[in-house]
DNA sequence: AGTTGAAACGATATAGTGTATCTTTTACCC
DNA sequence: GGGTAAAAGATACACTATATCGTTTCAACT
């Protein structure tokens, strides 16, 4: 889990960089997600901050902040799983281009790893190979974590 | 393009072999993702059988038909995309375990590849390292054809 | 041919995810 | 304090998908 208290320092510092406010509803969102320390879905990230906090946090916030989120690369989203997860590099130092992705099938559970630059290259040339000159930064693949078994595809 | 009139008898072949029917509706969703050559969603295959046909198809009964070609690896889903394919190699006589696909992030093309074992292990020691076992026998994977240009990620 | 039972289909409702649009509030700067 | 733009609220709606239950079709069997 990340160092909160980092994570959301580095995330004001971003906003301000960006000329924009990081507001309450902001706040609230990141910090659902990163205490949850997990990929929850745009109402499940809605209804945390519910609980979490005293007024209620319409969806259409939730995407709009979500969005807003992404763009200054401090979350995720997952489209293979309609979730959304904090980085695990907000606090770090070093830059990251690359983000991929394992989601278990089975429990949802997400892991953010680094793939080795053979491995991209090969996909590179695999997709180069079928017309297509370049494939997205993020990738995310299916699988099944050490804590379920794998189940058919 | 898929050779149609073999992949409609091979479809015919393997429902007779799960002893299920090949019934018109179920000829109809198959026969509209192999003429299209393209991913679809379930609306649209629905919308394609309504101007093909005389009878109105219900969505419902695509999603159910979907499921059920899927089952006998006639088609494949993309979940990333929200769409579904005719397998490529419907009519080959070759066995194959995996499918991979490359997806357009811009006009949404869709091609279903080969990749090499080397790649698909280099995913796997990835995967182990992160404490999964397995990974899907489907990837897929976004990217920009050669007609469409990169754009942000 | 008529019966019957399971498979297939039709119909309706509803859940989940996400976008569009417009109004209201808030924060900041002068 | 008033103006302005960003942010948030509110409402509607589109798209994807599943649940459920009633009806039809078809093939096997008398």
């Amino acid at each position: 889990m990340l160092d909160y208290e980092k994570a959301i320092s580095v995330a004001e510092q971003k906003c301000a960089d960006r000329g924009i406010r990081f507001t309450r509803r902001r706040k609230q969102v990141l910090a659902v997600l990163i205490k949850a320390d997990a990929a929850l879905s745009a109402y499940e990230i809605a209804e945390l901050c519910d609980a979490d906090g005293d007024s209620k946090m319409p969806a259409m916030s939730v995407y709009r902040i979500l969005e807003l989120l992404q763009d200054g690369n401090l979350i995720h989203r997952l489209e293979l799983a309609n979730k959304y997860v904090s980085c695990s590099h907000i606090s770090c130092s070093h830059k990251h281009k690359q983000s991929q992705f394992l989601i278990c099938d089975s429990c949802r559970h997400v892991e953010e790893i680094d793939l080795s630059s053979e491995a991209v290259d090969a996909l590179r040339v695999a997709a180069s190979a079928a017309g297509f000159n370049s494939i997205s930064s993020q990738l995310e693949i299916k699988g099944w974590c050490a804590q379920c078994q794998p189940g058919r595809n």
